[in-house]
DNA sequence: AAACTTTATCGAAAAATTTTCGAAAAATTA
DNA sequence: TAATTTTTCGAAAATTTTTCGATAAAGTTT
């Protein structure tokens, strides 16, 4: 269930702070908002409880840790009942770093980082091919990663309309 | 240019941490490590510096800050020549929330973030496909995110082959 | 190989932050 | 309005980050 009820203009605004870096200091929010450090605090926290903050991630430039090549993969299956099956398999290659199940062209959709060319080529020939129940794939390989942000909290409210 | 060869065990161990959760104490990481905390905070500022680390971005669960829908649009441009121009305009549209230059069936390959489907309708039809030089569209809605994570860092080691 | 230079680490102190918690304030309910 | 619950503040305690000098390690030059 989605429930965005339960977050008032001081969470959404400590979100929007920390979507945009999610590193800045509590005692830092809290100044710019014009509350005190323990209530950002117990804020965040019931924020962690309700789920609706996951964690933080470091993010990275994958080409200067070694993952050279990202691409897209689509994926079409023989019959979606083997869909939970493949889901299993793909979440146990871990150069398939996102996994979607979607509309559209394709059952699946997932997102890969690998190494080098004959890196991917391996990963696709030899892991994601060989499961059953994967009828084929298209992989669309990414050249650059134009830009990359989170959702603009702070404009529009998020009000069931 | 892409340089992994800069990258020792030690930073790739605290990479490895700190994909996994950008909240580790860098204390916590150096008892884990067997390294002062000095040295995980010296290593940490090297790699920002290097690129390497771009910053860390709040992990949130988008359905419940109220954007519902998540979808991939594959963009097809009339002219190549067009893609400047295109990715300045997409990049003005903040429900496009990450945008790649690709091969494959399309030239552009953009992910949505929308709060629900009246608003990605808006997004695409008087956004997107008003942009000059895009062509056409093609739209995958995301079901349901299965799982996203980042690379792993602690097997294999990012070495130029 | 010795002397020199450079770089990285440690360890501890200082600065800043997070976390906790009781009291006060605010909001909600009866 | 009174009672109850929830939230906030503010300050103390615990922890962490950041800095920095001394030391060690690694790499260069002679």
């Amino acid at each position: 269930m989605t429930r965005p009820h339960e977050l008032d203009d001081i969470d959404r605004r400590i979100l929007a702070l920390l979507v945009q870096n999610a590193t800045m200091a509590y005692s830092e929010i809290a100044r710019q908002l014009h509350v005190s450090g323990g209530t950002v605090h117990s804020r965040m926290s019931r924020l962690e409880d309700l789920g609706v903050v996951r964690g933080a991630t470091l993010d990275l430039d994958l080409t200067k840790v070694g993952f050279t090549i990202q691409a897209f993969l689509g994926i079409y299956l023989l019959k979606s009942s083997y869909c939970d099956a493949v889901i299993a398999q793909l979440r146990d290659i871990p150069e398939v770093i996102s996994l979607h199940f979607t509309t559209g062209s394709y059952n699946l959709f997932a997102r890969l980082a690998c190494r080098d060319t004959q890196h991917l080529r391996n990963v696709l020939h030899d892991l994601v091919q060989q499961i059953e129940g994967v009828e084929r794939t298209e992989t669309l390989i990414s050249l650059e990663e134009v830009f990359n942000r989170s959702v603009r909290l702070d404009e529009t409210a998020p009000v069931a309309s």
